[in-house]
DNA sequence: CCCATCGTTACAAAGGTTTGCAGGAAAAGT
DNA sequence: ACTTTTCCTGCAAACCTTTGTAACGATGGG
């Protein structure tokens, strides 16, 4: 029923390969037969079937995203950027959601190796060695996690979380604590380095608790202890546990940000909505899954041509492997969760 | 590179056919030849190419899924569900996002039609007509929207919508007003008809205003009109306009629920979050993800038998085409922003 | 003792597209 | 006018798998 591309070349009495080569080398056929060979695939609404190409060219153009949880508010405007960026290169991106789980993340990236051109993987809690070993399997970049080797892009969350303890402790806090995130996760490491480094250099003591879950249930969870260890300022490993952090406290009847400050990470759009506005580091995260996109299809077209060229280019493939890492800056949204300190 | 069937073939001694019935028909291969070709695909690293798969069945293993918008908190868990379903009978999901346009929506569908052996189309803004002439180039699975002929699963948002009017009515509102949702939705018609007729039925006012861009903007640009009007309860097409409303309102230092009631539909996680929490109709997103997913495998499944068993099993299939539509129960959570009106 | 059946495997065609190669005509160069 | 290029098009192989049909030996019935 759907018409194919012998259809379209007998309709319009050139041979198939004729049709192939109008659309993808449209430079290598005639003006007029091109347009009389589109007009026809128009007519008998053709299109291309990808299976056909995906199994000549080796290429399904398709890309993977593995993100840890879909329903955290901070990926739907990474996969939506991504989406769109893919799209508009004539990629289609698989979504696929490891809820948390080192294990499931492994397997997704076997399932879906064979069927896309590369994987976005993002905020991984695989092992270094883990994530080294699945990249010899598939085209891997990296979210939020730079990895030895392969292209990253990650987000500035060192200097994000210096920033907000900079602002605490230009506040008057002395006594703050981290609420880390997940373990094995390369964000969170980071933003402890920087945060306790951030701390000295501010005089102000920082004690860190963790690892917890990085959603709400994982702020609420801690409040107690928060409010027990007479801290007066916390940074949270994201919004969703300052959120988190912020309703039980004041379940509790700590008034925020008189008591204690509350500083979050990520702005996602629920951060301007709580009541007080939450404090937090903004994360460039449309920019993040265009930028990945951008470097996998970068090295992906390379690869092709590698792969044409010959095996004496795998060498300068090695080369932009190790070079694609790519930062993007934080920045520091003050709001109302955040307000002067005992030192002030 | 890849390991292929040829390779596995050869390893075992045996014919590639035996390989491919391995995977694709055990119960035609002796056992012990079974397991035999099992322990070389293993070792082998094999995975069978799903594009020469797709290109000979017909079938690709995928499903597309549309949405107006990913960054909508409405969708992710609806998305969510819908992969994990579809994951664990082995068919991959795309994504795609419409930002709210009925062209974008069309263009989407044709796109990935050829790609896909059916697709879930999410709250369209699409006309009927239109679904109806795309349902001929692909499978269809409405959700959101019933579309006579197609399967679809709807929440019963009309049940909701009656709900949250009596409960405004009971708690002493007469004078209402309707925030609708935007144009070419059938859930803003569907509550619209139900929240006229139930407020009729309890003797109150209802202005409706919109159509509206579902969106916080989209909530707080109604605000002012909302407070001049004077009516003392808000009934709004989602949570997230009711929840802008909620931020405008109380910057213009109108209180709720004291001196305006406000209900959103949807129970989206952020409703929980606000101050005050807001009082919403609970949609069973995630269930609706699942089911849709299982009425384009059913029907699936049987256009294949269908096709096999030949012409005269059409009729069949027109028939299912008809019967599969689910309706997915709602029901109404009372929070913090509704409260006692001038009559109670 | 032959034929039919059964369970298992091999064979080969088919599916839609891309692409290196070769051929042919027109354009350019001499 | 003849050769050399250039431009375009046709040919056919290849990509990897599924699946209908045929072939095989063994078993059982008549």
């Amino acid at each position: 029923m759907p018409a194919t591309i012998r259809d379209v070349a007998q309709a319009c009495g050139v041979h198939i390969s004729t049709v192939s080569r109008t659309f993808s080398a449209p430079h290598l056929v005639n003006p007029q037969t091109r347009s009389r060979v589109l007009a026809t695939a128009e007519s008998l609404g053709y299109r291309p079937n990808r299976a056909a190409r995906a199994l000549v060219t080796g290429r399904t153009h398709n890309i993977g995203l593995i993100v840890a949880d879909i329903a955290n508010p901070f990926f739907p405007p990474l996969i939506k950027a991504a989406e769109t960026q893919a799209r508009q290169r004539d990629y289609h991106i698989f979504v696929a959601d490891t809820s948390e789980d080192a294990r499931v993340e492994q397997e997704l990236v076997l399932t879906l190796a064979k069927q896309v051109d590369g994987i976005l993987l993002c905020s991984p809690r695989m092992s270094n060695s883990q994530i080294e070993q699945l990249s010899r399997e598939v085209p891997l970049v990296m979210i939020n996690r730079p990895v030895a080797g392969l292209p990253a892009v990650v987000m500035d969350v060192g200097r994000g979380a210096r920033l907000a303890v900079e602002h605490l402790a230009g506040l008057g806090h002395r006594e703050l604590v981290l609420l880390a995130g997940p373990r094995g996760s390369w964000t969170s490491r980071e933003i402890r380095r920087a945060a306790v480094a951030a701390a000295k250099a501010n005089n102000a003591s920082l004690v860190v608790l963790g690892p917890n879950p990085p959603t709400e249930d994982g702020g609420a969870a801690a409040a107690e202890q928060v409010r027990r260890g007479g801290a007066t300022a916390v940074l949270a490993y994201n919004d969703l546990m300052a959120i988190g952090l912020l309703e039980e406290l004041d379940r509790l009847g700590v008034r925020i940000p008189e008591k204690i400050s509350v500083v979050g990470i990520d702005d996602i759009a629920l951060s301007r909505l709580t009541r007080p506005k939450l404090t937090t580091v903004a994360n460039p995260t449309g920019a993040a899954g265009c930028t990945a996109v951008d470097l996998l299809l970068q090295r992906d077209a390379f690869a092709t041509r590698a792969s044409r060229a010959g095996a004496r280019s795998i060498a300068r493939q090695d080369d932009r492997r190790t070079t694609a890492h790519v930062t993007l800056e934080t920045e520091l949204v003050v709001r109302e969760s955040t307000g002067p300190g005992p030192y002030a």
